[in-house]
DNA sequence: TCGTTACTTTAGTCTGTGCTAAACTATTGC
DNA sequence: GCAATAGTTTAGCACAGACTAAAGTAACGA
């Protein structure tokens, strides 16, 4: 039921960055918050979802929200977010060379669309950096 | 760089669901298509994104696009899709009871900002069958 | 060459979600 | 009580992405 609640969690690289800074121990919120380049409140938010998919607990301590990850929650998990740490993915073993390829296709492809006949000019480019 | 990339191909149940079909061997776009509720298009969308992942590949065969998991790729991700069709995903122990917590809170939220000035009827449910 | 089958791609819509700003809540110190 | 600190929550915006319908492409058969 809420497997994929869990895979939502951590396929969000901002969510990815703060269970991997609660690898390391615990953290107030405002630590996690400092070590983005975005809102407390958006990093709340984040929080909220780690929380919601038992990836993270918190407590409170004078004003500070204290949280830490419940890596017996990751599961399988563990593993995974382990080896994109550890970076050198084993994942990433032979898929370089597919994107690549699947790259040229793309392209491939485009150009072919670009020299047929309706327009070419004046098509893609909506890419807005975030 | 990418393994972003594999994360949210595989968080999106559809594609889980694609890739369970997979497991068990070839399929062509069609076979793929028909298990789905969807239109033609979106699964060839989706297959298309799984392709990018590196997580199928495909040939063709006379007028069928024949699918076919690249299992390789999935790396320590075969595990968690592994717990996830064995279903009793080892993540989910103990999560049961921390999903019923996160719930009853959101429930109490709810209900206290419900009592509260603005509204509270004419609010959520805008919940559509996917 | 025309029609059919089996797709893929595109344009456009609609929902989800990450973000900001601002309001709100809770704890501590004066 | 009042102000400051440390957060959470909300409203609203903008972009991502899942979906549909329709157009495009490619292989085959008549």
């Amino acid at each position: 039921m809420s497997s994929s609640l869990l895979l939502r969690a951590i396929a969000e690289p901002r969510r990815q960055r703060i269970l991997r800074l609660l690898r390391d121990g615990e953290l107030t919120a405002g630590a996690i918050a400092a070590d983005a380049d975005v809102t407390f409140g958006a990093i709340s938010q984040h929080l909220r979802v780690l929380k919601e998919a038992g990836l993270v607990e918190n407590r409170r301590e004078g004003r500070h929200q204290i949280y830490r990850a419940r890596s017996e929650a990751l599961g399988p998990l563990a593993a995974v977010l382990q080896s994109m740490w550890e970076d050198r993915l084993g994942i990433l073993k032979g898929l370089a060379e597919w994107e690549e390829r699947g790259k040229r296709n793309r392209d491939r492809r485009r150009a072919r669309s670009g020299s047929s006949a309706k327009t070419g000019a004046a098509r893609g480019s909506r890419r807005t950096a975030r």
